[in-house]
DNA sequence: GTTAGCACTCGTACATCGAGAGTGCTAAAA
DNA sequence: TTTTAGCACTCTCGATGTACGAGTGCTAAC
């Protein structure tokens, strides 16, 4: 649908207006604010037009005009325009990510947090995706006479830890026989085929030594469960009660969705690639009805990764935020993609 | 000071009834709900003497008394019972903590998710204090090509990890260097001595080996940082927008307090020991002065060490409160202690 | 197609009012 | 001296009414 160039000036004027005061827009101010040469009664006739197309609404009978998630949709794909960062911008986010790049969470912790403090709102990012992902190595450090800790490097670049305990003293040539025999049935193999049923193959393969497994296994099983899982990082939710739209209870349901792992990646990870913003009740969960999305997908190895998101008012800066993001998004993938060669 | 026995038995029905439903009470009410023998009469005059004497306030004057910080000070030190948790209870406590019983930050984190569950309040809990611990051993692990892990375990049972890279090719080899040369160090180096002359001191008694050295030792300063610092966990931060005591921007003030980990330790960790109460204004932040925190040692090899508090509401069921974190803190203890014995 | 003018609608702010809750005081009773 | 009944008083809360201002839609003229 294309408007008249008129209208979708007049929309353009009263969506930033509103964007930058939070106040409904009515025809007079739209004349002072915006370089336009009609009456205001003119600017009347073409908001009664937007009104009846579904751009815009009127809260009430003798307030001005609101955009609505239709209104918002048309200027973010139709005349918002994104300008990509500053140079200064860009070096000011790789410098900063730089300081992170000794595993992925850090470095997407650090995105989360300088994406909300450059936009000033909710920032969200997901951890990369294991499930593809294989044991590269597996190795362990001794912690105490009776504990260890086995480490689990997975292909994706992901490194995790998990301490074990065992009824008899350990020793460097115990540790020794568990690395190679761990790492000849471990190595290569999917994370996300270790499960428990595989757990008990293999501690049947050890004959009498299984009986000294159990907790190593469970700690390998553990390390690949968390290297495969998608975590979030988040940063700047006290911001969430600066969207003077929702109430107590609207604030507390959406900062239930935010610490809720499970559902805030998949709602994330089932978006389209690319850049893509999801505005008000095109939200598929109802916490989010009252506010704007904005996501970016980033690259590991040119593959399609975890996303680093916003989580906004409706009136938040698209075009900004939009950039922001897309900046943060790619000096992120290439930093992991960096961190990845390096290890290999 | 003393009350006198009817007086504090007023009291104590307005305080109970108070924290039950949260509206102010009135004589009759009381009548009601307390069994007193006398009339609403008397029961006003005694109100109006302990409202004289601090304890009590009219929010306005057609309303019933509300407890003030006094009032809920003697009925925290004087009237009210704490009873200790059940076997049950104090054995569900136990069951729970233990699945997270491999590392110090693991049990805390379960002991503030727990409390945070039993309790319907927010929970904190900061780590043991680093200050006086050492350096047990540091461990190398290749985990790439130019990258490897730094594994420091310190003597208070805390185990940090670090990634670092070098610009030549990592060999076994090479690692086995580092953990002779680096172990003889730093091995019993209070980690709180690990600084920045202390690493260059350090990097100057290579010579020339030192060329390969900075990322190493940058990682290993991090990890004795990470090992020394105390951090907060925390649990059930969504329960603050049902502090209905509260509007926006003192929630926001509260959670951008309880997001600080350095003012939020350093102020658990100047109560006194044993267990506390710090109700409303008692508070040396203002941001609490609307709620109430109880906060409970655990010790570590009977040495007095972290906290394990909560923060809700000046009505809550303190006695509760104080005999969960009670058990709670009493566990953790044990459990760590425990793990720094088999670390040993 | 545009504009000036005007009647109209509606939300907000403010004042008024009555009902209800709870009190403090007083004087009588125990 | 302590307790109690009775009562006038105060204050909040919700409902009701009113004035004002903002913004609109419509109509008729340009």
């Amino acid at each position: 649908m294309e408007l008249a160039s008129r209208k979708q000036k007049i929309l353009s004027a009263i969506i930033e207006s509103f964007i930058r005061t939070g106040e409904p827009v009515g025809s007079k101010t739209l004349i002072n604010e915006a370089g336009l040469d009609v009456s205001s009664a003119t600017v009347r006739n073409e908001m009664a037009d937007l009104t009846n197309m579904g751009f815009l609404i009127q809260p009430h009978t003798s307030a001005g005009r609101v955009p609505t998630t239709l209104g918002y949709r048309y200027y973010v794909d139709n005349i918002m325009k994104v300008t990509p960062l500053s140079q200064s911008g860009k070096d000011y986010i790789e410098s900063t990510l730089s300081q992170y790049s000794d595993s992925p969470e850090n470095i997407l912790d650090g995105a989360a947090s300088l994406v909300s403090q450059l936009t000033d709102l909710i920032s969200v990012a997901t951890t990369p995706d294991g499930e593809e992902s294989r044991v590269r190595k597996i190795s362990f450090v001794q912690t105490g006479s009776h504990t260890a800790m086995v480490v689990l490097i997975a292909s994706n670049g992901i490194i995790k830890t998990r301490l074990f305990r065992c009824g008899f003293i350990i020793t460097p040539e115990i540790l020794k026989i568990f690395d190679k025999a761990l790492n000849e049935i471990f190595s290569g193999v999917k994370l996300s085929s270790i499960n428990r049923p595989f757990i008990q193959t293999a501690a049947a393969r050890f004959g009498e030594l299984s009986l000294f497994m159990p907790s190593v296994l469970t700690a390998i099983q553990e390390c690949a469960k968390n290297a495969r899982e998608i975590s979030v990082c988040h940063s700047g939710y006290s911001k969430l009660m600066l969207l003077s739209e929702i109430d107590f209870s609207a604030a507390r349901g959406m900062f239930e969705f935010l610490n809720n792992e499970h559902d805030l990646s998949s709602m994330l990870l089932n978006m389209p690639k690319g850049t893509c913003v999801v505005i008000g009740r095109e939200n598929s969960r109802t916490e989010l009805s009252e506010s704007s999305v904005v996501a970016a997908r980033y690259t590991v190895d040119s593959k399609p990764s975890g996303v680093i998101a916003v989580v906004g008012p409706l009136r938040m800066d698209y075009a900004r935020v939009i950039s922001i993001l897309e900046s943060v998004s790619q000096t992120v993938g290439t930093l992991i993609s960096e961190l990845i060669q390096i290890q290999k």
